[in-house]
DNA sequence: AATATAGTTGAGCAATCAATCAACCGTCGT
DNA sequence: ACGACGGTTGATTGATTGCTCAACTATATT
């Protein structure tokens, strides 16, 4: 049994296509990488992440700024920061009592293109 | 009061920079649009769905292909394809009993792309 | 020192969600 | 007609998650 079929236990049903499965495991990024892809388009998977990210597209803001724009508490826009902090896509300098926001990551507009152009079809 | 802070209601703040957040909410889209945003990017932000995005770009694959390459039943993958399906990023052709699934959508590469170069940072 | 404001944090709660299970449909081979 | 197999579906369940609330830190003002 080829080692392409390692998982066969887990599984419910006969392979079909024996080549198909072989010619694509080999060619798969690792689990690994694929794990952290998906929990990087977790935080564009939650609608108020969305917002966050387009407004500081736009322009560094502070917290309050923040909450203020999408009608929240000071709290769930920083916790969302939070995450967002912690994924590398935001980073934050202190002014006084004030903290500013912006954006950390070259790709996000490129991924809200690529994201918008699938929407507007 | 401009209308810039119609929303000062359910936020428990004061506001700091009122032309940031008015320059803003002019050039934000709208919020429909963030929603839907939000909701094509969390059909990438599971693992598993990543990974049959993953493979259906390398190659069309019937279901049993997939639940054998991944590892999980026929019946995980069958409702993660469901989602796909809905959200128009994979379509379907059945030949007899088996259903061959491909991706509809050419930015998916494109995100995918875009995602993966923010990990190999 | 006392107060107010900007922001963070942890616990709790309600909602969302992905895998499981069992039942089912449709097509093929006999 | 029957059984086997590929696939779908709905209900259930355990886990994740986003917001709220209350308590807290830190900086600025008086």
């Amino acid at each position: 049994m080829p080692e392409a079929f390692e998982n066969i236990d887990r599984c419910d049903c006969n392979t079909i296509h024996e080549d198909v499965i072989f010619k694509v495991r080999q060619k798969m990024p690792q689990d690994e990488t694929l794990m952290d892809l998906a929990d990087l388009f977790k935080m564009f998977g939650d609608s108020t992440r969305v917002k966050i990210l387009c407004a500081l597209q736009l322009s560094e803001m502070c917290v309050c700024d923040i909450a203020v724009l999408l009608g929240m508490t000071k709290s769930s826009i920083s916790h969302q920061l939070r995450s967002l902090r912690q994924t590398k896509l935001v980073k934050h300098r202190k002014d006084g009592k004030v903290v500013y926001y912006s954006l950390d990551d070259e790709h996000i507009s490129g991924i809200f293109a690529q994201g918008l152009a699938h929407i507007c079809e």
